[in-house]
DNA sequence: TTTTGTGTACTTGTATACAAGTATGCCGAC
DNA sequence: GTCGGCATACTTGTATACAAGTACACAAAA
């Protein structure tokens, strides 16, 4: 849930907000050029509503801005990538602490780990991407909720979109999903046995596979080639006919 | 060390880096009221950058903006406090476990934060409260810095920021580092032993401290009041002959 | 005295104008 | 054909102009 967006919200937030869920959802690639006045036609705005709008996904690191100051979509290097990835561990690792000290938060949001791991295997039998992935959100943000700390919260979201943006450009949904929900079954297990050192070693080693993965892709294809600008949202995305991921 | 400001900077690091300053140091008291016009006339440049100056610092939690639109120096309200000390133990707890790892780096970093020690109790003999802020920071800075993570890193660069600005507006710096000193030397004894357990409780339980300290006072006094404008670093402010932290 | 209304002097949000730098493409010369 | 240089069409950074909203003070009326 976006927050509820007014009318009356500064015009950058109409900017930034579609801006990154293209970016995260993998419609605008890494590479891509964004220009300011490209936008601010796009969106029928100024272009000082779209600055303050980049600005924004600079710190959230999705946007980044070259030497000869043209801004782009990220083009994650490997260090980047494994920082996040780090980030992430951290993070989710001090969750399972807090999840496990006590116990009637343990049992809720286990709970509710198992109820989106459900969601996600049915998603997957479906064959529903989008649904597969928001299950997939769910497990996650339950288990961080347990942080109880907006601010721990709020770097965690953004993270999470980082680690979205690698993995569009890494790996077919349905293969980090597959294994992925496996992982998270035996997660589920040591939580319930509330065996913290196991939990967090079954999370470090999950999340650490998940980053060679996407790192060994990132360092496969080590071009951070400037993509021509063009129409930014466009469906037809020139090359998009075949996936580009069959190794 | 800033990170080398070129002149070719945009021009709204040179708005940026010295007003954070000016919060961080105290300069500039929470509740102050900061109009753009006025830091515009007040460095010699546009609206333009003093907006993106000022956006940044909100994002770093040291500015905030009022419903009205309006902008102020952060008031920490006891929440906001809570969960940036919460941060802080949730990174430097993890910085022990990193630092502990490898006995190589834990020789290192333990020596350098006992010369950080060593240098914070000269200080505080001299008197000299800069010198001792600044050896804080480096005893801090070294056991941060076995992260090993840069985005780690800055997240607490950021909350250190904070951290610092509630402090001034509640403590003796004389207070704090004097209690922390001794805390600092007991921390170095459990890493020099390699007792994890005993180290980051020794930390939960230093920082929760500090945290309780500067909550109390802010629940003490509790008014947000919007402090009126004026030249915003002025030396002579107002009140500020006695101080304000006799119990 | 209290209250209400209005004007004024602020505030920020947005749009636009201008300056400077950079890449690119074309055209001519060799 | 290839290379050099210039013009052009971008880019962003900054300043300024305009619009709209808010708060406060002052004055007039009850």
């Amino acid at each position: 849930m976006p927050s509820a967006r007014s009318p009356f919200d500064p015009l950058w937030v109409g900017v930034a907000d579609p801006l990154r869920s293209a970016i995260v959802e993998g419609r605008l690639a890494p590479g891509k050029a964004l220009s300011e006045n490209q936008l601010a036609a796009e969106y029928g705005v100024s272009r000082t509503p779209v600055r303050e709008a980049l600005r924004l996904l600079m710190e959230e690191g999705l946007v980044e801005m070259l030497p000869g100051r043209k801004v782009r979509v990220a083009v994650p290097r490997p260090s980047d990538v494994r920082e996040v990835y780090d980030v992430r561990a951290v993070l989710e690792a001090e969750a399972v602490r807090r999840l496990l000290k006590t116990e009637e938060t343990a049992r809720r949001v286990v709970a509710e780990m198992e109820r989106a791991c459900d969601v996600s295997d049915a998603a997957l039998a479906r064959d529903d991407l989008t649904a597969l992935a928001a299950a997939n959100a769910r497990f996650h943000a339950a288990l961080v909720s347990a942080l109880g700390n907006r601010r721990l919260l709020a770097d965690y979201e953004t993270i999470y979109n980082l680690v979205a943006l690698y993995r569009h450009q890494s790996l077919r949904i349905e293969y980090w999903a597959e294994a992925g929900n496996a992982e998270h079954r035996a997660l589920l297990d040591r939580l319930r046995r509330g065996d913290e050192a196991a939990a967090i070693d079954l999370l470090r080693a999950h999340i650490e596979r998940a980053c060679a993965l996407v790192c060994r892709r990132y360092e496969q294809a080590p071009a951070p080639v400037i993509e021509t600008p063009g129409p930014s949202t466009s469906p037809p995305e020139t090359r998009s006919t075949g996936r580009e991921d069959s190794p």
